[in-house]
DNA sequence: TCCGCTATTTGCGTTATGCATCTAGATAAT
DNA sequence: ATTATCTAGATGCATAACGCAAATAGCGGA
């Protein structure tokens, strides 16, 4: 899968303006079970992430960062798949813990994205 | 020693993750009449945006940037202000229209963020 | 054999933003 | 008069978080 995904807010499309959205996204889905990138850039764009679609580039910088700050461990996986060897994450305990600040960060940015429109809403 | 920059979302601190929210919030306060740089500066952690911090550079940025395209338009005060110059800027018809594109936007994101959250509070 | 998936990695460029610093007018305090 | 302080804005530098493109490689089917 290739990033499809115009951007430049205004004009017309483009991905959500939440910077750093990957890495929450990541862990939650992690939160479910291990996975390998690969799975995760497409549960990214199926698993309630439709309209946010993330390159996979992205994906495999922003899990290798998690692992090198202890959020997710991976590991070859050891044989069985269809194609080239998987590299498997799975949340630690840290890792969970950070998915819970990242939420904390995400409703605080919820608040004000609901003010905003409600202030654009008021004056109509 | 040059910018370190806090952030990192998880930790504790850090701006927003949203980015290119100033535009719109500019945008936004341009609506209900001209302004200068100084006085949106303030006015973007005063009325309703208090938990975003918004630097002094990147709103004078924001809005050059934004009269190059021509979405509000400047003049330097006449005169009668109490300090330096200022250059007071108002909204276009084309920046009402962008200002309404943003909205839906981050009405976009707001439903991605509900997603998100949502997966998470039932995943508890 | 060549194609099309699966899977991961790496180089390169862009963007929005923060921090620090500089200039400078105006006014109040010493 | 000098100095501090607020107002006002511009600019250099750094960087996180991406996207895009392309390279590498295992595997199964036509």
């Amino acid at each position: 899968m290739r990033g499809r995904g115009r951007w430049r807010g205004g004009r017309g499309e483009g991905p959500s303006q939440i910077r750093g959205f990957v890495q929450p996204a990541l862990l939650l889905l992690l939160q479910r079970g291990p996975s390998h990138g690969y799975d995760l850039v497409n549960g990214l764009s199926s698993v309630g992430f439709a309209d946010y679609p993330v390159d996979s580039s992205t994906v495999y910088r922003t899990l290798t960062a998690l692992e090198a700050e202890g959020m997710v461990i991976s590991e070859m996986e050891s044989q069985g798949s269809l194609g080239p060897p998987r590299r498997v994450y799975r949340l630690t305990a840290a890792g969970e813990g950070l998915l819970g600040n990242w939420v904390e960060q995400l409703r605080a940015t919820d608040r004000i994205l609901h003010r905003f429109l409600q202030e654009y809403d008021r004056s109509r």
